[in-house]
DNA sequence: GCAAAAGTGTTAGACCTACACCCATGC
DNA sequence: GCATGGGTGTAGGTCTAACACTTTTGC
C-alpha cells in the first residue's frame, strides 16, 4: 500500500486523465476530432476525446486505448505521443484532475461513431475554433492551440507530415499537407528538392499515380527518419524579435 | 467529491510528483544536482530532487516550490519549464506514481544543505551519469537522458543558455556555455557573429569585464527574445539518416 | 615584447528563392 | 491541341565555415 510521508492532507492522490488531440487534413483544411458531451459537467459543449488512466496503464498505453475507442482505429498505426501536462486545479469542476495531452495525427480517417459518455463526435476545422476562446469545454482551447503550434513546428524538424498522408502518397499529397497546416502556399519544385533530398525521408514504391489530369505522380513511402536534416523551416513567421513566443524542444535518440 | 463513472476499480486516483532536473555549468562541465536518499525506497541511492504535488497546487507551481526548497534559490529567478510525464506503473515500488519532470537552468548555484528527505546534495557531471543504466534511483536515468537531449536542443533553437549565465555576461561566457552542453569547440568569431545578429538575444550593458588575462570584453545582459532566429545549429551531429532519433519540438505563441 | 582573449574582415562554397521551362497524361 | 499537375534546370542573392588578421589588456 502507499504510505504517505509528512502531513497526511497536503498531497493527496489525484485523478489522471489522458485528452486526444486527433488532427487529420481532410476538405483542404486541418480538422480535429471534437465529441460532444454526453455528461455533465459541460454537458452538450465540444470537447476533446479523452478519458481516465486505469490502473496498471502507462499514459501511452492510456492515450492508444483511448484512440481505439474514439475512433475505431488500431492506436499503433498512427503517430502517437505525449504533448504535456495540463494541471490548473480549477480546470475541472468535479476535482482534481490532471490532464496528459496527447497528439494524434493521421490520414484521413472515418466520422468515428458516439462512445459512452458522448452525444456525438465531428471533425471540425481547427482555424474556426481559436481565435475565441471558451468554444470548447474544461482548457481544451488552450491544449488545442498548444497542439497546434506543435503540429506546425513539427512539420519543421520531424517527418511527421508523411504520417498525415495514407501510404502510398505522391509529394503533391505530401505538399498539400505543409500547405494546409501552416497555411501557406509553397514552391512546388522547391518543396520537391527539399523532401527528396532529406535522406530517408521519402521511399519510392517504384509505383505511379494517374490523377484525372495531368501528369502522373511517382508513389512514395515513409522512409524511417524521423527527424527532417536538413530542416524545412517556414520562412514567413520570422519576422519581427520572436519575443512573443516561447519553444520548448525535445529530442530523443 | 469526486464521482468516479464506470467501474470504480478501474481508474483509481494517483500519486502525482515533480521532479528536477536542476542543470547548471560548474567546471567546464554540465552538471546536475542530485540528492542522496534518506528514505526507502531506493535509500541511500542519488536521485533528483523532487516531491508530491500538494493539493490545490500546479505542477508548475509545485515545481518552483521544490526547486526552492532544493536549493534556496527563489524558483521565480530560474528558467523552468516542464519536460514531460513518466507513468511505468511498476517505476515506484511504492504504488503507483506518476512523475512530471521538469527542467530547471541556471547559472552556477550555491550547493544546497540535505532537505528533510535527503541526506546529501551534490552536484555530478551529467556525461559521467549517463551511458550505464541504474545509477539513479527509479527512472531517474531515463529523465535525465530525455532533459539532456532537450536542453542541448533547446540551445539551437531559443536563448536559453543565456540562462546559464549570471549576468551581466560575456560572449565568451556564453560560447563555453555552448561548448560545454554540446560537447563541441566553436569558432569564436562566428559564433560572436550569430549571437549578436539574432535580435533581441543580447543587450549591452556598456560595462567591460576586465580578465586575468586578455583584452577586455564587452557585458551583456539577456534580451527579451526567448526564440533564437535565425536559430544556431550544431552541425556536427547530423551524419547519418537521423533514424535512430526522435523529435518533439513544441512552441508557443 | 609577449601571451591571451576579444573582436573584425574576407573569401570560397553551400544553400535557397524565384521562376523559366519541359514532361506526361486525359480529354 | 490544351489544360493540368509532375518534374528539371538555373541565375542571383544570401548565408556560413574557415581562417587570416587586428585590438586591447596584464605582465
Amino acid at each position: 500500500m502507499i504510505k504517505q510521508s509528512g502531513r497526511a492532507a497536503e498531497h493527496s492522490p489525484i485523478f489522471v486523465t489522458v485528452d486526444l488531440v486527433i488532427f487529420t487534413v481532410r476538405q483542404d483544411a486541418l480538422q480535429v476530432l471534437l465529441i460532444e458531451r454526453g455528461n455533465e459537467p459541460h454537458l452538450g459543449r465540444w470537447a476533446l476525446p479523452g478519458g481516465y488512466v486505469r490502473d496498471g496503464e502507462t499514459l501511452d498505453e492510456a492515450a492508444s486505448r483511448e484512440l481505439g475507442e474514439e475512433t475505431g482505429i488500431d492506436g499503433g498505426r498512427l503517430h502517437l505521443e505525449q504533448l504535456r501536462a495540463y494541471s490548473e486545479p480549477e480546470r475541472d469542476p468535479r476535482g482534481r484532475i490532471i490532464t496528459v495531452a496527447y497528439l494524434a495525427l493521421g490520414p484521413e480517417l472515418p466520422l468515428p461513431t458516439a462512445g459512452t459518455d458522448a452525444r456525438a463526435a465531428r471533425w471540425a476545422p481547427v482555424t474556426s475554433l481559436l481565435g475565441r476562446a471558451g468554444t470548447l469545454a474544461f482548457d481544451h482551447d488552450v491544449i488545442l492551440r498548444d497542439a497546434l503550434e506543435t503540429a506546425r513546428s513539427q512539420l519543421e524538424y520531424t517527418t511527421v507530415a508523411a504520417a498525415f498522408c495514407a501510404e502510398p502518397f505522391t509529394i503533391g499529397d505530401l505538399r498539400h499537407v505543409y500547405e494546409v497546416i501552416w497555411g501557406v502556399t509553397l514552391d512546388p519544385s522547391n518543396f520537391r528538392r527539399k523532401v527528396t533530398h532529406a535522406e530517408a525521408f521519402l521511399v519510392p514504391t517504384g509505383e505511379r499515380r494517374f490523377p484525372e489530369v495531368g501528369r502522373p505522380a511517382t508513389l512514395y513511402r515513409r522512409g524511417v527518419a524521423r527527424l527532417l536534416i536538413p530542416p524545412l523551416l517556414r520562412s514567413g513567421d520570422v519576422a519581427g524579435t520572436g519575443t512573443s513566443r516561447v519553444a520548448a524542444v525535445r529530442r530523443e535518440r
